[in-house]
DNA sequence: TTTGACCTTGACTTTCTTTGACCAATGGTT
DNA sequence: AACCATTGGTCAAAGAAAGTCAAGGTCAAA
């Protein structure tokens, strides 16, 4: 098992106890899961991102802290939310974290995940020239999410 | 006895044991084997693709894996027949039609009609040169069909 | 014997992760 | 205020996979 899937599992049962708010300290969680303190930023950039629907805020010195919040907001609002953080392009990858998030908060359910991730994930843009893939999975995301809006 | 089926037979080995689901690491399985490790890729998009039941997953960077899933065809006939039905190519009209008919014959709902008629739509694919348009829905239509398998 | 489909190989690319050295902020002590 | 221990932040380099592509090999059918 990764290094980084560890820390993002404690995070996130973390924000699951605490209705969707975790507070660690950086170097003491380092020590237990046994791993450099930087990553744990590593996985807080790359996994809890604002555009994943977390904030992150953090204070140095003695008695710091980071503090990670999951972004409350009803259905619609969710699936809006990303509508509009998406551009004109999007990697797969963007797109798995997005899927990802958004069943890990009820948004969607597993089924419908699993047939937006087929619909976007790389493999499904292999004879189209690569520059064009992520224009049109961005296109394709987008179009998927409006018609989950009630 | 050539490399490609002892791959292939491999693989298959996994998904019987391992109830339809075979994750491997392609660097070690190839020296297993004792081939270079893009024959493994190669075996993969010749004997394991969507047509013939499979979706396959992958990572790269530390911890990375391929997974293979093989999907139960017993039950699904309706499916995976209209997964083969679909050529390399697909017009819009024509998935329209097969979206309509499965609906109709209840083996998709409604919620999941739209979703995948949205992922089909000309509208989807307007960044796009109109050469790969079809090509690109064929696959992403029998991708996400192959999500709606048991 | 030519041809075409399928197979093999390896050099190069891309993506994701891990690590560590160095930097910056905070709060207490002198 | 000056200093210093205690935190967290940043970044680049190295490492660890998997992906791509094109050139060449095999072999049976025409």
């Amino acid at each position: 098992m990764r290094m980084s899937d560890l820390v993002a599992r404690y995070i996130n049962e973390m924000l699951e106890e605490q209705d969707g708010e975790a507070e660690i300290r950086r170097n003491e969680l380092a020590a237990t899961l046994g791993c450099v303190p930087s990553q744990i930023n590593y996985v807080i950039t790359s996994r809890f991102t604002p555009e994943q629907g977390y904030i992150v805020e953090s204070r140095r010195g003695g008695g710091g802290y980071i503090r990670i919040t999951r972004i409350r907001t009803t259905r619609n609002g969710a699936i809006m939310h990303i509508v509009n953080a998406v551009g004109k392009s999007l990697d797969k990858a963007s797109a798995e974290i997005m899927l990802n998030n958004m069943l890990g908060r009820g948004v969607i359910d597993a089924p419908t995940a699993r047939l937006m991730a087929a619909a976007l994930s790389e493999r499904a843009y292999m004879d189209v020239p690569v520059q064009f893939r992520d224009l049109i999975r961005a296109t394709i995301f987008k179009n998927m999410l409006l018609t989950l809006v009630d």
